[in-house]
DNA sequence: GATGAATGAGTCTTCATTCAT
DNA sequence: TATGAATGAAGACTCATTCAT
């Protein structure tokens, strides 16, 4: 199996599967845009789940190793949770493929790789609470953490429909509000 | 027209549309399902398309009419929020196909449906904000109805995924908890 | 059956039948563009064909009926042979439909119909040559009415395919280069 | 793309388009008739009209061919037109598919090839007419070319609608009888 | 390993005809 | 007799997957 190959098709299917969606991108789409064979394709991934599969794997195999790296640096609460809640709506942006939700019914496994995600930035958050407040009551946690995911994902959710181009700028005012408001909240008490 | 039928036909595509998604969903399916032939379907509704388009007017209209007539009595800014995100959250819960993405592409009308539903929840939250705060300055108006807006559709998209039920308590806390915190911060100034 | 309504729909079917052709009209068109139930015209014509079969019988009964009449008076035989084939050719001017070919396979009554008319043409035709020529071999005879046949499918045909309208002058001073021709032969020998 | 596969698809599909007519042919039918997959059909044509244009073009181009080669060789106008006005009958006898008018509507393409090859036969018709004879009036020239295209027309129609087979020897006759006509007439002047 | 021609189940849609009211 | 809702066979086209070369 050729690497080069191997990661041409991977590229190729990415930007497709951006472009038109899952469902509307066609394996032959896919082999003509990577001026390879379809057999190649089907040698390499078996069949058009099992590219999706590998380009999750790839897309949140190496969002997680940038997180557990970049935490260490992390000063400030609020800028700890910004820049996690950021670049996870980076990683959608630029990848918009990751939230299509054809693959619903017949497939959990997929699913579940989204779902991996999304415990991990979770975790990651929980984490960073933890290390600038001393003490928060469980449900309490639960529910900051539950309300910062929400709000990633309803962002997420607002980009993905967006016809124009993401403010940017905004969205970080936005979650600058929240954050802000959640943590001023806990040192209150 | 028999309007038994054509509201048989509605229910059942309905029912295999939440289950299976509108595109797993075949028109063959449908008929069969309703014990009607498939030309009795297209009779009523012209096309797949059609069934969609019924169903969605059908879904939104009558949140609508709910919406405008509950608002009236509301006498607490925060139960009003509440109230108002909470129906909408069950509007999708008892209807996830509403936010099934496969049909968008090449299809304006049913998009802009959607999306009117959104304004709308938009408008009665600021009528509600509007109502019960004194003066709030434009820029912190929107950034609280983004907020809000944002939450409602991240719970949205959390009930989506969710294998499974839902814990609507859970969820009216989480809301609560964002809730006061909106108001009574702006209680604060 | 009511007379009036009989008629209508005979009416509709030849106007649609003539602009769309016979295999795109739909029973379903007809009906609605005669303000006339479906069930109406399968009481009154029992098939689609049956719409047909009638069109056909009107309008080659009549046709007949005329030529029968307007052959009495006829003086010379080149006008007599131009008269025949004018009016034939407005007959398929006027109704198109007669020589929409979609129903050729399953359906030998038709066509035999059309044929009557042909044969109808080339009967006149062969008397109006008797009463005016002394004698003529039957092989000649043949041969000639076989020429004018022809002659008229020809025009017919490039009447039908013609995108613009039809040079109704021209065709006259083709037709009669023709019979001038037949005929002036037959007067020299 | 496999060679054989490929006619043997052209192949079988004109022999139904010309024992049903082309809209009485199904995919489905050639397919199975030509031991094929639907979708190897697809992958050679793209659509049903898609077979119709390849088998136009292969018909038309080689009838083209073969006229061009041939009219070099002709010595006589007599038999130089009817050898044309032959070969082009003999190849709508052959591939009665080619006057089918069912596809007609929305379809430009087809037509105006078929009239290019009307217009051909008329450019060659008339290359024989001033090769042979010294001069003609313009009106004159057109008359007779239009007198021509007529009949063969008019011939054509005939063996279209005809059920049993067709006497190649007394067309041959008729075409004789015109041409000699139209020649004859033309040297007396 | 790479190739791409071949496959055929699955989709949406049309429309002549029937039949209960 | 008139109506029009209901029927379902038939048709064109798509696309994930297989396999011989």
């Amino acid at each position: 199996m050729n690497k080069n190959k191997h990661l041409k098709i991977l590229r190729t299917a990415e930007a497709l599967f951006n472009r038109f969606g899952i469902k509307k991108t066609a394996v032959d789409d896919i082999a003509s845009s990577a001026h390879v064979a379809k057999g190649t394709i089907y040698n390499n991934f078996g069949s058009k789940e099992g590219i999706l599969g590998a380009l999750l794997k790839d897309k949140i195999g190496s969002f997680e190793g940038m997180m557990e790296s970049a935490i260490q640096n992390i000063k400030d609460p609020v800028e700890g949770l910004k820049f996690v809640l950021i670049e996870r709506l980076k990683l959608i942006q630029n990848s918009p493929f990751l939230s299509d939700q054809v693959i619903r019914v017949d497939d959990m496994t997929f699913n579940s790789l989204v779902e991996d995600l999304d415990r991990l930035v979770r975790t990651i958050m929980g984490r960073i609470l933890d290390r600038f407040t001393d003490t928060i009551s469980i449900p309490d946690r639960k529910r900051i953490l539950d309300t910062l995911v929400y709000q990633l994902r309803g962002i997420e959710q607002s980009i993905r429909g967006a016809i124009s181009v993401i403010d940017t700028e905004k969205i970080e005012q936005d979650l600058d509000y929240l954050i802000g408001m959640i943590i001023s909240r806990r040192a209150h008490k």
